[in-house]
RNA sequence: GGCGCGGUACCCAAGUGGUAAGGGAGAGGUCUGCAAAACCUUUAUGCGCCGGUUCGAUCCCGGCCCGCGCCUCCA
């Protein structure tokens, strides 16, 4: 099966496919490591988890490469405010960006690049570029790309810089550039600054040349798909294409996808706005990682998705009944046999399911048919007409679905768990809601043998201590469930 | 000003030239010791407004209104 995905560059969908057949090799722009991330950045970072989990469950092969840019302006004034080196600044946001992915159950790309690791091809880059004029050296020390070397420029934003006129919106004064639209490659050092010393000058890189290196040195001169925000369309996609497809002569990326931004309360989320959430924030309000990973990719990739707290409601109640369901057959016995009618639903299920992801990974339009099946099967399961093989046709439709939404197993204690931890280690437990740190404290032991007692209690028909029970575990979160294949609890 | 996106029930949100998926919430019911879960019924003759094309438009075209994003660091 193949993805028919939008393509940025030709503005049409185009089929995904590994151009030197075998494996998709695919960029995605990673975090700049002055903060912790906000939602807003891993809404991107989960629709290309989406991406490419669906691309796996599709059967192919994947060389995903994600950098992380750890040193720019930000981390540099940071650092300085701090007092440290940028070295000291950044680990601590490396690390907490990648328990937050975890978190939210995003997998790993299979090569990550930092960019203080990578300095030496980015210099060369610059020699090339300033070998064929692309790039000259202002009287600083600093390099710069000559937008004017490259006549394509602004083919994927589908700009038009002719008539832009110079001074108009960027600051002339600032360098000494040829063109106000010339954008840095490497910047010369300043005093007290994180410098490299190369063959180019004492400086760091500038942003952009730092994709175009760490691209190139995994995935080759071209390569199939770059990724990212909506906001690197313009201008940090195209100056990468401008720097790389100058020096190399190929295209750069064939296909670029672009993800819409998120928006919270139907503004753009900023911290002057005050609309400005981490993942640690929500996760100390009490919402789920679950809950933030389905609403934030529930809403497919092109479209802008407006965030609210009841949202998350929504999406935790969903997972709530997907899971129920997941439970109930998965615990439940059930007699041999099949039922043709829900054989049928399941297929039914799977191949709209598959065929709304291949449709440029139409994530709202996949949840449906899924949603469809878990209602028949219940249906069936109330009447009796459920059977084992409808069971394991069911659960494999159902892997389908979690292979790409990774909703249905309950693993949202470890997330909160940390950023409870988090929270008490970084003195931000007034931020924390009350009732999150009681349904923490209850183990699974403490649940389980409360469950005991109370069916002991039920048994001697003593429902007045059985209905006190589940009262006490239900003020800490946990739902009990009687059935006939005995009591299932889960945790609100 | 330039480029682009969107306006679908109480909320979120798919979708299609032939008559509106799914989720959440609400109401009523079935089941149950009571719950929970589940299931059933119910909530848009209607898809921003006005024209046009068409046998037929929410879906195509034009205009208008409203909201949003990018054009500068930004996921």
């Amino acid at each position: 099966m193949t993805l028919r995905l939008f393509n940025t560059l030709t503005g049409q969908q185009d089929e995904l496919k590994p151009s030197d057949g075998d494996t998709i090799r695919m960029y995605a722009c990673g975090p700049t490591v002055y903060d912790f991330g906000h939602i807003g950045n891993f809404r991107t970072f989960l629709q290309v988890d989406v991406l490419r989990r669906f691309l796996l469950l599709t059967g192919h092969k994947l060389r995903h490469v994600m950098n992380i840019t750890d040193v720019d302006d930000k981390i540099i004034r940071n650092a300085t405010a701090a007092g440290i080196p940028i070295s000291e600044y950044t680990p601590r946001f490396v690390e907490a960006f990648f328990e937050d992915l975890d978190s939210l159950r995003v997998q790993r790309p299979e090569v990550i690049a930092r960019a203080t690791e990578h300095i030496e091809k980015m210099v060369e880059l610059v020699e090339k570029l300033s070998a064929t004029g692309a790039a000259y050296r202002t009287e600083d020390g600093s390099w710069y790309f000559r937008l004017s070397a490259f006549p394509e420029y602004g083919k994927l934003s589908k700009k038009d810089l002719s008539g832009m006129e110079d001074g108009a919106r960027v600051d002339v004064d600032e360098y000494e550039k040829d063109s106000a639209r010339d954008f840095a490659l490497w910047k010369a050092a300043k005093p007290g600054e994180t410098a490299w010393d190369t063959r180019i000058g004492r400086g760091r890189p500038g942003w952009h040349i730092e994709c175009s290196a760490m691209a190139m040195e995994y995935l080759g001169d071209s390569f199939d798909l770059h990724a990212g925000g909506e906001d690197l369309m313009f201008p940090h996609h195209e100056n990468e294409i401008a720097q790389s497809e100058s020096v190399t002569h190929k295209p750069f990326a064939d296909h670029w996808m672009h993800v819409r931004f998120l928006l919270v309360d139907g503004r753009k989320m900023s911290k002057s706005e005050g609309n400005f959430y981490t993942l640690r924030d929500l996760l100390l309000k009490g919402f789920k990682a679950s809950a933030i990973r389905f609403a934030l990719i529930s809403v497919p990739y092109r479209h802008q998705l407006n965030f609210t707290f009841e949202g998350l409601t929504d999406a935790t109640n969903a997972i709530d009944r997907l899971r129920t369901f997941y439970q109930r057959i998965t615990t439940g016995s059930f007699p041999a046999g099949e039922n043709a009618d829900l054989q049928t639903a399941c297929k039914d299920a799977h191949s709209k399911y598959m065929e709304a992801l291949a449709n440029d990974l139409n994530t709202a339009e996949a949840r449906a048919p899924i949603f469809d099946l878990v209602r028949a099967a219940n249906t069936a399961i109330d009447q009796g007409k459920f059977s084992t093989r409808d069971r394991d046709a069911v659960l494999a439709v159902l892997q389908a679905f979690d292979a790409v939404f990774d909703v249905l197993q309950d693993c949202d204690a470890e997330p909160t768990q940390r950023a409870l931890e988090w929270a008490k280690s970084s003195g931000r437990m007034d931020d924390v809601a009350p009732e999150l740190v009681e349904r923490q404290s209850m183990t699974d032991e403490m649940i389980e043998s409360l469950i005991a007692e109370r069916t002991q209690a039920k048994k001697q028909r003593n429902f007045a201590r059985a209905d006190q029970i589940r009262n006490e575990l239900a003020e800490k979160g946990v739902v009990l469930e009687d059935s006939k294949d005995g009591v299932r609890w889960k945790r609100k």
